[in-house]
RNA sequence: CGCGGAGUGGAGCAGCUCGGUAGCUCGUCGGGCUCAUAACCCGAAGGUCGUUGGUUCAAAUCCAGCCUCCGCAA
């Protein structure tokens, strides 16, 4: 089939390679326009970019899909049908009219539940045993269109968003190309959504990141990885920002944020408590809590707010 | 020129303000104690102090440039 593809970080990316590798004509590549990233602001492309440059696929960065520039030049490049993964712009309903075989999106959740914009983060924040991707043909609504595909996959207790990010891309990317081809031949599924059960996850803040060790142990080993690796739970320790990358679940219990124990380092929450496996001070590099306290001497009773 | 922090034995840190003997916690190796140990005691190895140049009798320390890493902000 003739392709455009919508996508723009690094989710998106595989799903760009097996659509290509899958034998499609992907004749033009949506992605947002380049941006400050980092220190010193330097301009970076988005990833999906770079991977459209390597196969010499034309680019288009608008920055605004509603000022008719972007339907002109879809109309031009003339797909059968448009990919859309995690692209990151609301398409108006005239381009989702425009293919015959209309825009199709890969979501990284078992639909209808975590619609929006984060739901791998939030997906292991609220402690789900399950996670999956879902193909489905856009409508107006956000992530409300009816589903074609579903995968599933569990989510282990110690998993971060990180690794359940790189999984359900893969994921992602086989399922498209078996809906493409399902799509094209006529036998793809047309599946409601049941609103009812719905919920969205919407974008992570970093107000989310801060700690609070009143909450269970469970609920913050959650928020732990979920916010891993980006955009990292955090709390303070004597007045300095501390990252926590990953915790382990203790049942010893204690006053809420404080050191109860020293080997292996242990902070009680408001239930339970848990140990610090890696962390990383302001302005220092990560590093795993034994080196931690190698150099800075913490002790019992000592109190993360 | 977005703001800021940091590079010191294998790891994490101190020392730098006020130049002059390389420090701490841990690890490693050897020995001891112990029924035993990740515990304890004794001993040892291991560092061109990121890099280049400058100032000086003398630079980890002061000055300038460069490289690398990190926090904030986006």
């Amino acid at each position: 089939m003739k392709i455009v593809f919508m996508g723009t970080p690094d989710f998106a990316v595989p799903c760009l390679e097996s659509i290509v590798n899958a034998g499609h004509n992907v004749v033009g590549v949506f992605t947002q326009p380049d941006k400050p990233k980092g220190r010193g602001y330097t301009l970076t492309p988005p990833p999906v970019k770079v991977k459209a440059e390597q196969y010499d696929i034309p680019v288009y960065q608008p920055a605004k899909l509603r000022d008719g520039e972007a339907y002109e030049i879809l109309k031009k490049l003339n797909p059968d049908c448009i990919v859309v993964v995690a692209y990151g712009k609301i398409l108006p309903e005239d381009i989702l009219n425009l293919p015959p075989f209309g825009c199709i999106n890969v979501h990284a959740s078992l639909l209808p539940k975590y619609r929006g914009a984060a739901p791998i983060q939030w997906s292991v924040i609220n402690g789900e045993t399950e996670s999956g991707v879902t193909t489905m043909y856009m409508d107006a609504g956000l992530d409300t269109g009816d589903m074609i595909m579903k995968k599933s996959c569990p989510i282990d207790e110690n998993m971060t968003a990180g690794q359940l990010h790189d999984k359900l891309s893969e994921m992602g990317a086989q399922l498209i190309v078996e809906t493409l081809a399902a799509v094209e031949n006529g036998t793809a599924k047309r599946e409601k959504q049941d609103d009812n059960l719905s919920c969205y996850s919407p974008m992570l803040d970093k107000t989310l990141c801060k700690i609070d060790w009143t909450k269970s142990n469970l609920e913050i080993h959650n928020k732990v990885r979920g916010l891993n690796p980006w955009p990292v739970a955090a709390s303070s320790l004597n007045g300095k920002r501390v990252k926590i990358f990953s915790t382990k679940l203790n049942s010893d219990s204690g006053a809420p944020g404080e050191v109860i124990s020293l080997s292996p380092l242990t902070v009680a929450c408001g239930q339970g408590s848990v140990v610090l496996l890696e962390l990383q001070l302001e302005g220092k590099k990560r590093m795993d809590a034994a080196a931690f306290l190698n150099g800075h001497s913490l002790r019992v009773f000592d109190k993360f707010e």
